[in-house]
DNA sequence: TCCTCTCTCACATTTGAAAAGA
DNA sequence: ATCTTTTCAAATGTGAGAGAGG
């Protein structure tokens, strides 16, 4: 079954926010159909039809069946695979900007034990919250779709002081990349527009600074250019002889790749937590993989003890409850949204120990504040970006059980690469002085919106899941949700 | 002090874009 | 103007070692 990620019309004057997203599944939460309403309604500016799938989803099942990890390092690395989209039912001469954020899976922190994946502890705080802003944004629907757009350039780093962008994420924590179209001239008018926003479950991964799972350093090896001359057939000798030892495995793991993304994978490895992921989305072909996929996400047997399971692997046994139910709202705080993960029926000491956060302990939604600010503040290293703007996304609230979280504030955005012009004269930077971002965001919020939800509380009614959840599954197509943005004024 | 875990660094190798030359 | 070659910055995983914490 296929279902294109078809907006939902949303009232631009709804300041209630709703958020409506694509599931995959409609045995989910909100399984409520789309108001005929809003099936299909009119303004193509902003319901569109838009679509959007990733480029090389069989690389990225590879590693994600295996459990996919990120190198970070301090001056920043790429990722591999890199993300790399495909968009079609844009407005062809509207322009769109693109945005990329990496999004915390949980409240943990892992550790890598002999052969899988452990929970360490609870998460440390967030550091800086960053998207980076592709480059070539804003662009016309035409731009983007006439060919993948690829976030090739995009870096990881684990320096929270990093200030070339970078987005900045902790070692041996759980991410995962979500990609947001917003329909607007320049930056300036992305506040005002919605974002629509699509995930890709197969592109979670655990950012570490060195690789833990020799399976995922061998996969990295085979298909990243970059890494040809650690390939056995590579002309390094010494690092040839080093990796012998792992030879028959290395063979093994050569042959099963290929197969096991689709055909499941060695016997000997755990059922994998993401199998729920590749049961939607992994297009139809859920009955091909499920139980048989090599997870290094210990405790992942034991399926029906979902306590058990999730207290190990973040995914759960049920990951559907972790991207079928997204809901995003404006943050009405001026500097401070909050954004709440809740891991539906995960009892992962985040989730529970977020209680206080106002999820509730029966809902499955994650909600997010999306209020991308800008702040503006002196570039202090003007000879290295001299337009090195950054901006911040809403500061990614912190997960409940993250503790403290750094609400600086700093939507950094890379957007060194930007087109001239489209931030106009004014300098955009991420810094991490919270006096000033703080001083950004004292804009005039409430007036345009309702009150702001009192932090880890409950939300009020008005901001509560109206999701729409469709059977969405083609594969490669990313989960959409669509909200509006900016509830006050940082320019 | 020892151990474990995580992180950093220099290294050899490869890629790919830009520059130089034919 | 076009094609080929050269140069060099950037990207890659490796493995030793440092550093922090228990």
């Amino acid at each position: 079954m296929e279902f294109s990620g078809k907006l939902l019309p949303w009232d631009a004057t709804d300041r209630t926010s709703q958020i409506f997203r694509l599931s995959s599944d409609l045995k989910h939460n909100f399984s409520l159909p789309p108001p005929p309403s809003m099936a299909g309604a009119g303004d193509s500016y902003h319901q569109g039809n838009i679509r959007m799938t990733i480029e090389d989803p069989d690389l990225w099942r590879s590693f994600h069946e295996i459990g996919t990890e990120m190198i970070i390092t301090k001056p920043g690395r790429r990722m591999f695979p890199h993300c790399k989209i495909s968009l079609s039912g844009l407005v062809p001469y509207a322009k769109y900007i693109l945005l990329v954020d990496m999004v915390p899976e949980d409240g943990l922190r892992y550790k890598w034990n002999k052969d899988k994946w452990e929970v360490a502890g609870k998460a440390e705080p967030q550091p800086p919250y960053r998207t980076y802003l592709h480059p070539d944004s804003p662009a016309p629907g035409s731009h983007w779709m006439k060919q993948p757009v690829s976030f090739l350039k995009l870096k990881l780093t684990n320096n929270a002081l990093d200030q070339h962008g970078h987005i900045i994420l902790h070692s041996m924590h759980r991410y995962h990349p979500r990609f947001h179209i917003v329909q607007a001239d320049d930056l300036y008018s992305v506040r005002w527009s919605v974002f629509q926003t699509f995930t890709f479950p197969e592109t979670t991964f655990t950012a570490v600074t060195a690789y833990q799972n020799t399976k995922i350093t061998k996969l990295k090896i085979d298909h990243n250019p970059f890494a040809k001359g650690f390939r056995d057939e590579g002309t390094n000798s010494k690092r040839r002889a080093n990796r012998s030892l792992a030879d028959p495995e290395r063979v093994a793991k050569k042959m099963n790749v290929s197969k096991d993304s689709e055909h499941g994978s060695p016997r000997d490895i755990q059922q994998s937590a993401c199998e729920g992921l590749d049961d939607e989305h992994v297009g139809r072909k859920e009955s091909e993989v499920k139980g048989e996929r090599y997870s290094p996400w210990g405790g992942a047997s034991d399926r029906d003890n979902s306590h058990a399971l999730r207290a190990e692997s973040p995914l759960g046994s049920d990951p559907r409850d972790m991207y079928s139910s997204e809901q995003l709202v404006p943050g009405q705080n001026t500097y401070q949204p909050y954004r709440f993960h809740e891991y539906g029926k995960s009892p992962s000491p985040s989730s529970s120990a977020g209680s206080s956060s106002g999820c509730g302990s029966t809902g499955r939604s994650s909600f997010e504040s999306r209020v991308p600010d800008v702040a503006t503040v002196p570039d202090h290293d003007t000879s290295s970006k001299p337009s090195a703007p950054e901006f911040g996304l809403p500061p990614c609230p912190p997960h409940p059980s993250a503790g403290h979280q750094d609400y600086t504030g700093v939507l950094n955005m890379a957007i060194a690469q930007a087109k001239p012009g489209m931030l106009g004269h004014h300098p955009l930077y991420a810094p991490y002085s919270t006096e000033q971002s703080l001083g950004q965001w004292s804009g005039a919020a409430s007036a345009q919106y309702p009150p702001p939800p009192p932090p880890h509380h409950h939300l009020p009614s008005e901001y509560s899941t109206q999701a729409v959840h469709h059977g969405y599954h083609h594969g490669n197509v990313g989960d959409w949700s669509q909200y509006p943005l900016f509830s006050y004024s940082c320019w």
